[in-house]
DNA sequence: TCAATCCGTATC
DNA sequence: ATACGGATTGAC
């Protein structure tokens, strides 16, 4: 029932009238009256009988025969609806997309060649055949689990991943090999992907492995109408691969044997419309419910995917040693130097003479050159002056900031004051604000590299590849293009800026960031060299120097777990007007052992409450977060407060 | 005594 | 939300 209010998230009967009979179905929309006025509503179910006792009212109108909303998605919706405290209406409308009533009509055209079976779907090849897109040239068999979970792929068994790409891997490549090795095995396959860029990537691959007609694209990108065919081609059986953007993470693939997604610590994979699913827990919450293996990929690993692999939900897959040694390209810190460390708008200014070098080498031998910046717009925050580590709350862990210039720092969690701050890591007693440099434009760089050709690829325009010849290609984190042959060099610039930003994740960020960038890069042996610009003491820079993400994703957990972060604890926000939280808050019974942290100020003046919960009682606590929002909405509550499990903005 | 209004509750 | 019912209030 589409009604926007929480009391009224459940089921009602309604009679059939004898003329719609045939056409009202389970997985269909209809309009019925409610409370007086006409409102959109799904048919979830058809019974003989009513359990309820007071009169019934009849459908008012079938608004398409087509069953959109098969059984497995709706479970699926209430499911992720229940684990986000939020209603199944709104994950509803994020599953299905609207109606287009033109699309309904026509056949759909598969673009097939011709008939192709299961049977025929190719084998993973040894190897390589890229035209251009980089490559380790072994397949999964670089990987000693690999080939054992393509056999398992194969044998529709739920094998669980989390997959760790050697630096130059195609993954695209790779996840072909998943999704036909699925479909060898008589299975359907949804893969997510952060933007149209990867999906281009998957979409190229997978049309040379499975033939035309067999996948298709489902985006919010494609429009109302082709977005409505392609998840017409699915929920009508006649594809069983689905790719997409996030808008892909509900397709209604039947038998689903594998649910994948890559790099699943990018937040596009977090959905900004109400109740706020993460793709990545969609997906996992899929592969629960059927026997559905599970490939969660990247080249860094998230806290999340590291939980994953400790609780013995789902296995590593990682390259050998002596893989990630021939593949990795040679790493180097430039930003031991003190004089960087003390200034970071000296540090941005300037190009570090060994960035300069590498770049000017890269360059004499013929291969473009990839620089990383980050994009503008990061939070201020404070970290300590010495050793440059975020400062946090010796109460509860949340960032401090600094109300004014000179003030005592004061937690933006709970509020308290941080008078007499002592670093936990090093001591230190001074903290320093750390604000956002000004961006290396391509120009300055053009200016350091004369006649060479400077390219940029970043939120305007962004490139896809770019050809093996000399080039400066300054890119935005995430817009970087694939070099034919990989890039000579790979500068990582700004690296404050992601490394001091007032985010809980700001390190994993960071590193994720990088060794995107870096495993564009050739291999060491081939001359492929990256600089970052960052002191090479720090975790995530080592891990960069070692390409062990695997290694910084275990000590990230561990920090999780020690400081109460997700996905160690499971944490809720509650934000609204200060007078919207306290009602909300008033009318939740809190879990045993729940804490309540805050209220911090939010952005439009409002209020930000955060509840955290050990993971046990998560399910609880989503289950009263419901239950309080329900008692305040039929009380005709004005103000209306959105509830977040664990939203990525933990600031 | 009747209607206008308020409040609480249900919405098939 | 909107609709309805029962209680409450106020004017004749």
């Amino acid at each position: 029932m589409d009604v926007p209010l929480a009391h009224l998230d459940r089921l009602f009967d309604y009679l059939v009238p004898a003329e719609l009979d045939d056409g009202v179905r389970p997985g269909t929309r209809v309009r019925v009256r409610f409370a007086g006025q006409l409102v959109g509503g799904w048919v979830l179910d058809r019974v003989a009988a009513s359990g309820h006792d007071g009169k019934l009212a009849f459908l008012d109108k079938l608004v398409s025969p087509e069953p959109v909303l098969t059984a497995e998605v709706a479970r699926l919706a209430r499911a992720v609806a229940d684990r986000y405290a939020g209603h199944l209406a709104d994950v509803l409308r994020l599953a299905v997309p609207p109606r287009h009533a033109r699309v309904e009509q026509q056949p759909y055209d598969l673009g097939l060649a011709g008939p192709a079976d299961d049977q025929a779907a190719p084998v993973p090849s040894a190897r390589a055949d890229r035209g251009g897109a980089p490559d380790t040239g072994h397949g999964w068999a670089a990987y000693p689990a690999g080939p054992a979970f393509l056999r398992a792929l194969t044998d529709a068994r739920a094998a669980r991943a989390v997959w760790a790409a050697l630096p130059g891997e195609n993954w695209a490549a790779r996840y072909a090999d998943a999704v036909a090795a699925t479909v060898g095995g008589g299975r359907g396959a949804v893969v997510v992907l952060p933007d149209g860029r990867d999906v281009d990537r998957l979409d190229t691959e997978l049309a040379r492995r499975l033939g035309a007609g067999r996948h298709v694209v489902l985006t919010a990108a494609l429009g109302p109408a082709k977005r409505y065919r392609a998840f017409l081609a699915a929920s009508r059986g006649l594809v069983k691969v689905v790719i997409g953007t996030r808008a892909a993470m509900f397709a209604p693939v039947a038998d689903l044997g594998l649910a994948a997604i890559w790099d699943d610590g990018d937040d596009v994979h977090a959905e900004p419309r109400a109740p706020y699913p993460h793709a990545r827990d969609v997906l996992l919450t899929r592969a629960q419910f059927g026997e559905t293996a599970v490939l969660l990929g990247g080249y860094a690993r998230s806290g999340e995917a590291q939980q994953l692999i400790e609780t013995g939900w789902a296995r590593e897959i990682v390259g050998a040693r002596t893989a990630i040694r021939r593949s990795a390209p040679l790493v180097t810190p430039a930003g031991d130097d003190a004089q960087l460390a003390r200034d970071a708008a000296a540090a941005t200014a300037r190009l570090p003479s060994l960035a300069f070098t590498t770049a000017r080498a890269a360059l004499q031998a013929g291969t473009p050159v990839l620089v990383q910046v980050p994009r503008r717009g990061y939070l201020p925050s404070v970290s300590c002056a010495q050793c440059r580590s975020p400062a946090r709350c010796p109460h509860c862990a949340g960032p401090l900031a600094l109300p004014s210039a000179g003030a005592t720092p004061a937690c933006r969690w709970c509020g308290r004051p941080a008078a007499g701050y002592a670093c936990p890591h090093c001591q230190g007693r001074r903290l320093r604000a750390a604000v956002t440099g000004a961006r290396r434009t391509a120009e300055e760089l053009g200016r350091a590299f004369p006649d060479t050709a400077v390219r940029t690829s970043g939120r305007d325009e962004v490139l896809a590849d770019v050809p093996a010849e000399p080039a400066v290609v300054v890119a935005t984190p995430g817009a970087e293009p694939v070099a034919a042959g990989g890039y000579g060099a790979v500068l990582l610039l700004d690296t404050w800026a992601l490394l001091t930003r007032a985010d809980l994740r700001s390190a994993e960020e960071a590193l994720r960031r990088w060794l995107s960038a870096a495993a564009l890069a050739r291999p060491a042996a081939d001359g492929g060299r990256v600089v970052v610009v960052a002191d090479g003491g720090l975790a995530p820079v080592q891990a960069l120097l070692r390409w062990d993400p695997g290694w910084f994703a275990g000590r990230e957990l561990a920090d999780r777990r020690e400081l109460g972060f997700p996905p160690t604890a499971r944490m809720a926000s509650v934000t609204g007007s200060a007078e919207a939280v306290a009602e909300l808050l008033a009318a939740l019974r809190l879990p045993d052992e729940a804490e309540l942290l805050g209220p911090v100020p939010a952005a439009d003046g409002q209020e930000r409450m955060l509840v955290r919960v050990r993971r046990s009682q998560a399910a609880e606590l989503a289950r009263r977060l419901r239950e309080a929002a329900g008692t305040r909405s039929a009380r005709k509550a004005a103000q209306p407060v959105r509830i977040q499990i664990d939203p990525l903005d933990l600031l």
